[in-house]
DNA sequence: CGATTTTGACCCGCGC
DNA sequence: GCGCGGGTCAAAATCG
């Protein structure tokens, strides 16, 4: 019964998004890890305190040169620092693949202006993965309505599909899922976009009470992932368009189930910022990259999600809701799961 | 009543 | 061609 916690939609807030992003050679193994350095990085939401230089690889080389260069020309326009920081994250990802041949970056969710206009000179279709807490999923501020459930093979825990509810014709989408390894870590998945702005308000019965989750394993789960790699990935997959998000618009999205749902609802416009998080948000928001799951042996990038293998199981369900908007587009939604 | 969740069915791509 | 797995659809149920 433990698992039913429903992690039902979590929604808005955006305090959750990361204010700390920590990239770092997920393994701790150099011998696999072509950029031992990056363990040590991090990542501020201050506007400049991304800073790739000084880092170098195995052969003193600066692996990073090209990406300092990306970023600042992203980070002319940092806002909203969640996202400028999440989004340099990925291009991380991306350019330091070593066999990995693209190293463009995609428009995607949330993304201000700034960056989609500098995106859109290599337009490639992508899907930002990325594995977050219960919390950090709620501060998705999107609104996401639920469409679908399945059990996935190798997953003791079902995938659950949202889609933005915001508008009609919004193509974005999440797929969110626990991860086999720590139930208390999402891996959720972005793809496609907001065709519209940020709602300002939540949706008056978004995760309204059909979700319940115990705070406890909320918090549990949050306590938890600081022990745990967040690890930001991409994979080639469906998404185009463009659409202004990043803007600051207030969304909602599915709250988690229960209290712990309407809690965030409240509080989440309250803080949805980038000052909020502090402290904890640090720890909550690392942001670590790991070449090695970013990259399969055929040199795409992937993994997370294949790992585990146990069998697929129709039945169980949890529902989850969660997760919203893409990382750097934090506010709120949320999510339940049902063990 | 409207919005959302649940859940089985359907569709499609992929590997054998 | 067949089976499997994943993604989406849609009807029914739920909730404020």
């Amino acid at each position: 019964m433990d698992d039913d916690w429903d992690l039902h939609a979590v929604v808005k807030g955006c305090s959750a998004a990361a204010t700390t992003t920590r990239v770092s050679a997920a393994t701790t193994s150099t011998d696999n890890n072509p950029f031992p350095s990056f363990s040590s990085m991090n990542f501020h939401d201050d506007q400049n305190s991304f800073d790739f230089h000084g880092i170098i690889d195995h052969d003193g080389n600066d692996p990073f040169q090209g990406l300092q260069e990306i970023y600042q020309e992203f980070c002319g326009d940092p806002s909203p620092p969640t996202a400028a920081s999440s989004t340099v994250s990925v291009m991380a990802a991306q350019v330091f693949q070593p066999h990995q041949e693209i190293m463009q970056i995609q428009p995607s969710l949330g993304m201000n202006m700034q960056m989609q206009g500098n995106i859109l000179k290599n337009p490639i279709q992508t899907k930002l993965v990325r594995q977050m807490t219960q919390e950090e999923l709620s501060a998705d501020s999107w609104a996401w309505r639920k469409y679908g459930q399945k059990p996935i093979k190798g997953s003791p825990y079902p995938r659950n599909y949202y889609r933005c509810s915001t508008s009609k014709g919004c193509a974005a989408r999440k797929q969110v899922e626990r991860s086999p390894n720590d139930p208390g870590i999402f891996v959720v998945s972005y793809s496609g976009e907001h065709t519209h702005p940020r709602p300002s308000h939540r949706s008056s019965l978004a995760g309204s009470t059909r979700n319940k989750i115990s705070t406890t394993a909320a918090t549990a789960t949050a306590a938890r992932i600081n022990n745990n790699n967040n690890s930001l990935l991409l994979q080639k997959g469906s998404v185009s368009s463009s659409s202004p998000s990043g803007s600051s618009f207030s969304p909602n999205t599915p709250l988690m189930e229960g209290e712990a749902a309407a809690q965030n609802i409240d509080a989440e416009m309250v803080e949805e910022e980038d000052g909020g998080g502090d402290e904890d948000d640090d720890d909550d928001n690392n942001i670590m990259i790991n070449p090695n799951d970013l990259v399969n042996d055929d040199g795409e990038m992937f993994k997370g999600f294949q790992d585990s293998d146990q069998s697929s199981g129709g039945g169980d369900l949890f529902s989850s809701g969660l997760l919203s908007s893409p990382p750097w587009t934090p506010t709120s939604s949320a999510a339940t799961f049902n063990g």
